[in-house]
DNA sequence: TTACGTAATGTAATTATATTACAAAATTGT
DNA sequence: ACAATTTTGTAATATAATTACATTACGTAA
C-alpha cells in the first residue's frame, strides 16, 4: 500500500488548485457564500500538508495582502468546516484542508507529531465500528473524533 | 446494555474513595510520587464524572484552603495522566477521572456535549482495528484517540 | 429607486487554555 | 552533613478562542 502521506516532492499547485477549485463548486452546491476571508484561509492552509494553528494562518495572511484578526479567520475556518473542506486537528489544536475529493464530514486523521503533517483516512470499518459502538451504547452520535497520533512513515525512517 | 454512564443517584462517595485509593497503590507501584497537589486535583475531578477545564479545576481546589496556581494544576494532571488516573477529553480542552480498574492507558471516551459526563470504554476491537489500521499505513502509532461526542441516553431522553 | 431587514465583515477588547523561566524547598544518594 | 536531583512555588507570558458591537454589503418589497 502506498503511503496515504503526500509524497515530499508531488506537485503541490495542482492540490490547491483543485481544492479551490473544488471548494468553488461545493459552495455553490450548497448555496453557500465563499467569500473572499475563506478563499485567503484555505489558500494559506494549502500551503502544505501540515497541521496549522490558527494564529499561524493569520501571521501567514498578515504576509501578504490586507491584514486580518484571529476572529475573522476562525469565522472562516468555521464555515469551511461546515463545507467539509478543513478539518480540525483535535490534539495539535490546529487545521488542516481536506485532501478527500468527495464531500467528507468524519474522517480518521493520521498525524504525525514530529513533522505534523496530516493524512486522513475515510475508513468505512472503522465508522461503522463507531457508529455500532454508539448505538450499544444508546447513546446519540453527533461525531465521531478519531485521531492516530504519531510517526508518519518518513519520520520514521529519518 | 445498561448505560455506561454513571447513574445519577449512584453512590459517589464509593467512587471517590476507591479511586483515591486506588491511585495511591498505582503511584506505589510504579515507583512515583503522589503528593498532595496530584491527590487535590484528583479529588477535584472526582467531585463529578464531568469533564472539568483545567481551570476550573483551580477554582474547585482554590475554593478551599491553600491555593494553587494553573501551572501546579496542569503538572498534577501530567503526572495522573502518565498514571492513567486521568485522561484528557481532547474535544472538550478539558480533563476526567479514569472509572476503569486496571491499567487504563488509551480509552474510547463518550463525552455528552449536553451535560458534559464522560463514560469510558475500553473496547478491544476498536483498539485492534486502530492499531491495524496504523500498520497498514506504514504509521508507528503512539496514541489512538477516539472520542465519540453527542448525547448520552439522559440527555437524548430529556 | 429607495428604504428596510438580514447576513457578512470589520474592529477592539477580553476570556480561556497552556507554558516558560526561574526561585525555593524537599528528597535522595553518598 | 553535603551535593545532586527532583518537586513545588511564584510570576509572567504565550497561545487559542470568543464576546460585543460597529460597519458594510445584499436581497427584497414598497
Amino acid at each position: 500500500m502506498a503511503s496515504l502521506f503526500p509524497d515530499i516532492k508531488h506537485q503541490h499547485r495542482n492540490c490547491i488548485e483543485s481544492a479551490i477549485s473544488r471548494a468553488f463548486r461545493l459552495a455553490e452546491d450548497n448555496g453557500k457564500k465563499f467569500g473572499a476571508n475563506q478563499v485567503r484561509v484555505l489558500e494559506a492552509l494549502l500551503q502544505d500538508h501540515k497541521a496549522v494553528s490558527a494564529y499561524d494562518i493569520v501571521d501567514r495572511i498578515n504576509d501578504t495582502g490586507k491584514r486580518l484578526q484571529a476572529i475573522q479567520v476562525y469565522r472562516a475556518l468555521d464555515s469551511l468546516m461546515e463545507l467539509g473542506l478543513v478539518h480540525r486537528v483535535q490534539s495539535a489544536n490546529a487545521y488542516i484542508a481536506c485532501t478527500i475529493e468527495d464531500e467528507c464530514r468524519n474522517p480518521q486523521l493520521l498525524f504525525c507529531s514530529s513533522c505534523k503533517r496530516v493524512a486522513e483516512l475515510a475508513s468505512e470499518s472503522i465508522s461503522t465500528l463507531i457508529s455500532k459502538t454508539a448505538k450499544q451504547s444508546h447513546f446519540k452520535l453527533e461525531q465521531g473524533l478519531v485521531e492516530l497520533v504519531g510517526l508518519c512513515p518518513d519520520c520514521v525512517d529519518a
